[in-house]
DNA sequence: CGAACATCCCTGGAGTGAAG
DNA sequence: CTTCACTCCAGGGATGTTCG
């Protein structure tokens, strides 16, 4: 019957065959009757970032839940590994009243996801922004006494153990700051070149020293130069610099050499652009930034990375007064 | 005022373990 | 084995800050 789950379930999850047998199992436990209800009402299963409305329907259900139990606070509904004098009684009235089902009601997407969101949304130790230095040097103090405890390590420091994950893997190195080197941009190209040539399977790399590589040997499409490059391994290739600043210096590199000469944002050619932009964006006539689709900016600006209308769609958005106060539509 | 750089948050995939 | 609750990772995207 795992074969008939996912055959099942792949009418709204497309990619179900790529997912373990022990996620599909679940999933077929917990969401399969209902996308099916949802199907019946006409409503698709939604992938992607969560949207205004939807982050509206959770904090309603949780509301709801917490009204219905008579539990103080979603912190205990949703950590309850915090409260341990209150944990038996918080786990029977989750069982009783159908937590799972009440949490997920009205949402479109597997359930696993849903809680994961709730528990970031109510979370006090969450968005809690920059960390000072004094937090980085504490983080780096308790990971040494701890280890990959960021359960523990997040209850120290007052932040999320998503949060301090991350902030250490981001620290853990030193790595360079400001401007690249030339040296090192000089690292980040090859290294970029040589995943891409990987990815191909060219076995090119037996036959060409690495001096002799050309850039005319070597045509690929435009979405690859910049989509699921491994930026681990591309960090470990530079050296100097954290994955995530890799990232973003090969898409200014990508993008000086796409949009060389073309002045695209500034003078006439600049207002232009911008006026293109609310133009399609009205056209497009989303909901929620959330649901854009980002293909559908192709040849807006001109021939360019995906990274850059992104850059500049936000600069536009903020430059809107009370720009956060404001829906979408 | 835009480009470059810094750093935050989010998604969706996989995995674990306790209890029944 | 199933269900519930919780965790980690890799990569994508959003937003803040600095500088020429």
């Amino acid at each position: 019957d795992l074969d008939a789950a996912k055959q099942q379930l792949e009418e709204f999850i497309p990619h179900v065959r790529n997912i373990s047998d022990n996620s599909v199992r679940k999933m077929a436990g917990r969401d399969l009757a209902r996308f099916k209800e949802f199907k019946k009402q006409g409503i698709a299963v939604k992938f992607g970032r969560f949207s205004k409305k939807e982050n509206e329907q959770i904090r309603k259900n949780v509301e709801d839940f917490l009204s219905a139990t008579g539990i103080d606070s979603a912190e205990k509904l949703l950590f309850t590994y915090r409260y341990p004098e209150d944990k038996g009684t918080i786990h029977r009235l989750k069982a009783k009243h159908l937590f799972c089902e009440k949490l997920s009601e009205g949402i479109p997407r597997p359930w696993r996801l849903i809680y994961y969101r709730a528990r970031k949304m109510f979370d006090p130790n969450n968005y809690k922004g920059r960390y000072t230095d004094e937090e980085k040097e504490k983080l780096k103090k308790y990971h040494a006494l701890h280890g990959n405890d960021w359960k523990k390590i997040s209850e120290m420091m007052s932040r999320s153990n998503l949060s301090v994950a991350m902030k250490y893997s981001e620290i853990k190195s030193a790595v360079n700051y400001g401007p690249w080197s030339k040296e090192e941009t000089r690292k980040l190209m090859n290294a970029v070149e040589e995943v891409i040539r990987k990815r191909l399977g060219t076995e090119e790399e037996d036959s060409h020293s690495l001096s002799e590589k050309s850039s005319e040997d070597l045509l690929v499409d435009r979405e690859k130069l910049s989509e699921k490059l491994p930026w681990t391994e591309i960090e470990a290739k530079v050296g100097t610099r954290y994955w995530r600043q890799c990232k973003q210096k090969w898409n200014t590199v990508l993008i000086n050499r796409l949009t060389k000469g073309q002045q695209l944002f500034r003078g006439t050619k600049g207002l232009q652009t911008k006026i293109n932009l609310i133009k399609r964006l009205y056209e497009m006539d989303v909901e929620d930034p959330n649901d854009l689709n980002w293909e559908e900016f192709n040849n807006i600006i001109g021939d360019v990375p995906k990274a850059y209308v992104q850059g500049k769609l936000y600069k536009l958005k903020v430059s809107v007064p009370f720009w956060q106060k404001k829906t979408f539509s």
